[in-house]
DNA sequence: GAGTGGTCTAGACCACTGG
DNA sequence: CAGTGGTCTAGACCACTCC
């Protein structure tokens, strides 16, 4: 059932086995997995190394525990993808709402300094700057600003960026895969430009969304600036508590 | 050094000694923490003891791990740990602050439609509401109500709210292992009480943050809407993508 | 009372880092 | 080489839940 002598740890390799029996159905949400004493008979194991693969599964979101009960598996779809990176064309479609976009301003421009910490790149690099208006079912809803280093994908401006995902663009065109982002959230109020495009009667609440995002394996590829309306846009998140 | 006998079980004693050396200075980031072998001679426990200790303190961002040579005080920038679940005493101290609360209201009231369907409760149950204007190093900073099913934490009224986390009481006192929340982010204009007790000069924008609790096992425990000052105040999360 | 997870012990061997 | 964290063992007692 695990290799003792293998280069994998014993821990791991019990996760993985339960991990398969979760996504192949065989273990379904609020289904039991076995306690710690029955894995570490099955497997041949101590119980704080069975201890250590459930663990990890629960502080990962895979399962939860009920005191002097057992461990279960977790509900995944309720929660599953609000705290996943997606970009506005996604995020309205999870909305039902229809995504497009007026672009006012789309060049290639030297990085300034401060740019070039957060995109940890030269500065004076070439860079694209993009910036458009986002439409929500024709409504105008946020002014959103994308910096990308231009080395990364040379000919963006090439494509539509009026209707389509700037992350589609990536994952099809370039082959990227995501990776993390850093975003920061804080009200603020509209200035003179945002209240304009975004069609503001006085002043109002706006909230601002800076986001750094890196591919998989490592380069930052985007910091993007964002300023929604405060009576039109609500952020949903999910939190796990780490312990 | 530590209770052996009382209710705190020894690893979070360790804990927090460590966090303590770490907030007041007399460890600086990127210092050296005592090795697994130092701190179970330094308190008299066992090896595994003390590092159930540090690995936590390494999940929660505090510290990092350079392999065969020890563990170490993290920068505390805005990297890690960032999408877990804290409240705000917790939020405060990892941006380097002193949270402490007044009390504006603290009862036990029969809840209303609406709330017990965010709570899952019955109409007209008992909850305990609390609101607390909630400051950072003095200064007010959020004004914060929660609504708490009465049940779940009986007596809840006769701890120190002013100084003391809810969620540190919540684990203490009644044993409670928070769960998932879920949150809504947006911005809006301070309304008059806000204004007042935020101690804003005139009209000025706010972070509107919702969140309902659960405990690991299901029950919701809490639900919390908070109103951040926007010129002071900025929410921080990390997203991954889903694959 | 039987089973569960939560905590704890006193050892052990390993791979890795530094001098 | 001595010291570090990473993994692992075979026990132990506790509080909790269900019957």
């Amino acid at each position: 059932m695990v290799n003792k002598d293998g280069p994998t740890p014993l821990y791991l390799q019990v996760k993985e086995s339960i991990l398969e029996r979760v996504e192949q159905h065989n273990l379904r949400p609020h289904d039991r997995v076995p306690s710690e004493r029955e894995l570490s008979q099955e497997f041949g194991i101590s119980r704080m190394t069975a201890r250590q693969a459930l663990s990890e599964m629960v502080r990962e979101g895979w399962l939860y525990v009920s005191m002097g009960k057992g461990t279960y598996v977790a509900e995944r779809k309720l929660d599953q993808g609000l705290e996943t990176l997606t970009g506005f064309t996604d995020d309205m479609r999870r909305r039902g709402l229809t995504a497009s976009s007026r672009i006012l301003q789309a060049a290639i421009i030297p990085c300034s300094l401060r740019l070039a910490e957060v995109l940890k790149i030269q500065p004076e690099s070439a860079i694209v700057i993009l910036e458009r208006l986002r439409l929500a079912d024709q409504v105008p809803l946020a002014l959103e600003t994308a910096h990308i280093p231009h080395h990364l994908c040379p000919g963006l401006l090439q494509y539509d960026l009026t209707t389509s995902s700037l992350y589609e663009i990536f994952r099809t065109k370039y082959g990227f895969r995501l990776g993390k982002a850093k975003e920061t959230l804080e009200a603020t109020m509209a200035n003179d430009r945002e209240r304009e495009l975004l069609g503001l009667a006085g002043p109002g609440p706006v909230l601002l969304i800076e986001r750094v995002t890196c591919l998989e394996d490592g380069p930052v590829i985007e910091y993007v600036k964002s300023a929604y309306r405060g009576d039109r846009y609500k952020f949903h998140t999910v939190l796990q508590h780490g312990s």
